[in-house]
RNA sequence: GCCGAUGUAGCUCAGCUGGCAGAGCAAUGCUCCCGUAAAGCAUAGGCCGUCGGUUCAAUCCCGACCAUCGGCUCCA
């Protein structure tokens, strides 16, 4: 779509959004807060004594399309700012004059309203000449949501309503369609449909449980990253699941990630002696990690290090905890146990910008081996905002090199990316990656993260070719982010059909009838020792029905085995995605699976 | 954690105004021995998310809690 058109579009859904909140002042008398276009529509907040619910949607559509007929002119205002607050305050727009004080304070001067009929606010416009600009066909409420007021959960709650807004009728229909296939994709149903893993209340909720094709495809992805690291320069480390409460005091993750963290374990007696509530002869506190740092940089620190030894590449797939609030949680997307693909590079200051580099090709390499288009990823500079320095560890001089270094290598790599200040983590300013699911929502995966913090804390040096002592730069990378998390945005990326090499059972083979089982065994021994990971259907049903199920399995290739192939060397194969079978020579056969394992790029 | 919706068999879902809980698939057993998207018969499977309340009687009405989903906040 032209980028005129797409402003175009924009102007309609900001101005369906003030439609939506004249009728909701209208019909309940609510009190309007923000209301923006955003993509593929728009959302009000307001506040409203009446607790708006589904039920209501249809009604206030309604009163939209009642507006859009009434073709109301929408005109321009401009008022001085404190005439403008008075005139909000008057109104009891208590919401938009606490905006527009917030502009005053600012500096502004003048603000400017919209007026539609009886209705209007303040806005930066630009808006619609006239609510019958639009067709009262080419938008629908979706959904209702509380929100907090200026996005800050210490202010109140009010309400939200989601609408979808295109240019028709026919356009609408298109994005509902559209919805409706993609939740097909959806990794909680894949997996489920694929047996790949489930989460259990009886274990705990975040903690998910991998199943055995699940398992193997996280094997299969973790085999992958193992060996590109070495490729890559990287040495593996190990470190264990609880550490010292000393430590977490050490990396500053007991002050500044509190929120997040399980509460200590208490060490220093047995399970059985705390249920008999015996006194604790010397307790000890022991944390679960939510992170892997500290234990990389006791490894660096447990013998001198020479400026000779770096950069060192450090990594590890390891297992951390961190205590999200329930409702926060979402399927594999966002769990409290999960395993990052993490690593630290420890290296000088005149080290920095080539790993920085290195990382982001990195980065970018492994996003195109699993089939991500670098225009379906969002790139995040994620700064500090100075405005709220209790959130962030250390000095200014360090935020502001940290933040230009990583600015410019991301812009040395031709990176479109956007700054978003307040993103940043405690420790450093880092470049995120951000991949879409499903249904749109931006989850983080890949992120690089330049610390200049922890070596401080833990006082990390090494002795550099003068002979003086050293800090060094440590910089914290994970290039999935965390498994659980990109495993989900892989299923719903290939809708559970894998590429070869990705899928849990390559080759499905199906039996005629009886008499040809023991046949199929020998053909799937046969394959499995040639690696190819094949299952045998050998059910008492009809072919018919076996293909059926088979295809619902979504493995690359279904072989089905009768007399025919039991007498020749012959196969016959059904391609995913083909209603056609094909027949091959078994070496032949082999040959191509090999080779389909080997083109993983 | 907050706002809203939802919760019936392993899965997908029916179940009207309160009156003994239902189907298909899957499972198990038997029959059939079958060539590319559902063979036949039979069996088993339920604390209707949990706990309270109202009622002669609750899957259904009310309340609390738990979980899931969509948002908010937070985040890999």
């Amino acid at each position: 779509m032209s980028q005129q058109k797409n402003q175009q579009l924009e102007i309609l859904r900001h101005s369906l959004s003030h439609i939506m909140m004249q009728a909701l002042e209208r019909l309940y008398n609510a009190i309007p807060a923000v209301g923006p276009a955003i993509e593929n529509g728009f959302y009000h907040d307001f506040d409203c004594e009446r607790q708006i619910t589904e039920s209501d949607l249809p009604k206030i559509e309604e009163e939209m399309k009642k507006i859009i007929k009434e073709n109301l002119e929408i005109e321009k205002q401009e008022m001085e700012i404190g005439k403008g607050v008075e005139f909000l305050k008057n109104k009891n727009y208590r919401y938009t004059a606490e905006m527009a004080e917030d502009l005053k304070a600012e500096g502004e001067i003048k603000i400017s309203f919209y007026k539609q009929g009886e209705f209007i606010n303040m806005c930066k416009g630009p808006h619609l000449a006239s609510t019958g600009k639009i067709n009262s066909n080419s938008f629908k409420l979706t959904k209702l949501a509380g929100a907090y007021w200026k996005g800050d959960e210490k202010n109140k709650m009010i309400q939200r309503i989601y609408g979808v807004a295109f240019n028709d009728r026919k356009e609408l229909k298109k994005y509902l369609k559209m919805i409706e296939e993609a939740e097909k994709r959806d990794h909680r149903k894949l997996g489920k449909e694929l047996d790949l893993f489930h989460i259990d209340e009886k274990v705990g909720l975040g903690l998910p449980l991998w199943h055995p094709k699940g398992a193997m495809l996280w094997r299969l992805v973790e085999d992958f990253w193992h060996q590109e690291h070495l490729r890559n320069g990287y040495e593996l480390v190990k470190s264990p699941h609880i550490g010292n409460r000393i430590l977490w005091e050490t990396s500053g993750h007991w002050g500044f990630f509190n929120e997040s963290m399980y509460p200590p374990i208490e060490i220093g007696q047995t399970l059985k002696e705390k249920q008999k509530k015996q006194k604790v002869k010397e307790s000890e506190e022991y944390l679960l990690k939510p992170m892997n740092c500290p234990f990389h940089i006791q490894i660096y620190k447990n013998s001198p290090r020479s400026y000779k030894e770096l950069p060192m590449r450090w990594a590890e797939c390891g297992t951390v905890y961190r205590f999200e609030k329930k409702g926060e949680l979402s399927g594999l997307t966002r769990v409290r146990g999960f395993t990052q693909d993490d690593a630290h590079i420890i290296c000088s200051a005149d080290q920095v910008e080539n790993e920085l580099g290195r990382v982001i090709d990195f980065i970018l390499y492994i996003f195109k081996s699993f089939g991500f288009d670098i225009g379906l990823i969002n790139v995040y500079l994620s700064l500090r905002d100075s405005n709220k320095k209790g959130k962030y560890a250390g000095d200014d001089k360090g935020w502001e090199f940290t933040e230009k270094m990583l600015r410019k290598a991301a812009q040395n790599k031709r990176l479109n990316f956007i700054e978003e200040k307040g993103e940043a983590a405690f420790y450093g300013p880092k470049l995120d990656f951000k991949l879409k699911d499903c249904l749109g929502r931006e989850w983080q995966c890949s992120t690089l993260q330049f610390d200049f913090n922890l070596p401080e804390r833990f006082d990390m040096t090494f002795v550099n070719n003068k002979g003086e002592d050293e800090r060094p730069f440590v910089l914290h990378r994970a290039l999935f982010g965390s498994f659980e998390r990109f495993i989900a945005l892989l299923i719903e990326h290939y809708a559970g059909a894998f590429p070869v090499w990705l899928s849990p059972v390559q080759v499905k083979i199906i039996s005629v009838s009886e008499s040809h089982i023991e046949y199929c065994k020998k053909l799937a021994q046969e394959f499995k020792e040639k690696n190819i990971r094949t299952e045998v259907d050998e059910a008492n049903e009809t072919v018919g029905n076996k293909i059926r199920k088979a295809v619902q399995e979504k493995p690359p290739y279904i072989l089905v085995i009768g007399d025919k192939e039991m007498n020749s060397d012959r196969l016959n194969v059904r391609d995913r995605g083909q209603r056609e079978s094909r027949e091959i020579s078994k070496q032949d056969f082999i040959t191509e699976v090999l080779g389909k394992i080997n083109q993983k790029r």
